[in-house]
DNA sequence: AAACTAAATAAGAATATTTCTGATTTAGCG
DNA sequence: CGCTAAATCAGAAATATTCTTATTTAGTTT
């Protein structure tokens, strides 16, 4: 929470309340998820003052965005500041981290000669036990 | 064009001009990329009938989808049938293949346990020689 | 404590991508 | 040639996200 003044943001009820939610489930969250949990406490909140917060979460690095196939994202708070991947639960957003990272395997074949390379995704899609396949 | 036919799909000029332009350049087009190109033939051809066809292509297993992290999506015709991952050019759509499969790594961490796995995405980014980084 | 300023928010419009609806056309077949 | 299911059109609609302008607010200064 400090990190935010630090850099020169303010600390509003609202930015304070996203964070907090993020916080207190420790999984990758949709925005709309965030949107309705936000108004049990700010009633009239706007679906752009999630997306500005989590545009700046995201900036400033605490805050992973997974781009899901279906053209939604989801988001989670993310401390751990070091390169890992998700397997993600489809029904409820839970994680698990993937200490792995193809990348290590990748480095070796010589595809930087031909492309200069900028990012990579890798994402594990499932269902948790509580929520089982549609 | 005669997997179509085999399965009882009509074969529409519209239909084989989107073949034909997805056969001319082996790379990952747009939606819109393919619209364009497909106007050249037939101006007042819809949206609508590309993505009608390219989700039929890829229902058919003979289009790849690769959806990027701008809420957009890339196709790309894709007989080789075995499993692979792509590098893609963010400037023009070109790809590498990439045999490997971060999967099998994945396979002996024991994560099925926990979720039952229904899907995954590696994807790497970057830039070709002819088009330099923005 | 009042005033100030840059940052944050509201409200709703705008954008982009993709899908749907209902009417019309067409490919392939008998 | 005529039939029928599949394909297409035209435009509306759904979805997710971003932008615009005016207003409000947090943190600082006086």
């Amino acid at each position: 929470m400090q990190e935010l003044g630090a850099a020169g943001h303010k600390l509003t009820g609202k930015r304070r309340a996203i964070v907090e939610i993020l916080l207190a489930e420790e999984r990758h969250w949709t925005a709309k998820e965030i949107l309705v949990k936000l108004r049990a406490r700010f009633p009239a909140v706007s679906f752009d003052t999630v997306y500005r917060n989590l545009s700046l979460l995201k900036q400033m690095g605490l805050v992973h965005e997974m781009v899901l196939g279906d053209g939604g994202s989801r988001y989670k708070l993310c401390y751990s500041q070091d390169h890992h991947h998700h397997l993600v639960c489809l029904g409820c957003g839970q994680t698990l981290e993937i200490p792995v990272c193809p990348m290590q395997q990748i480095s070796g074949m010589g595809l930087s000669c031909k492309f200069k390379i900028t990012g990579h995704r890798f994402e594990v899609y499932g269902y948790c036990e509580g929520c089982s396949s549609p």
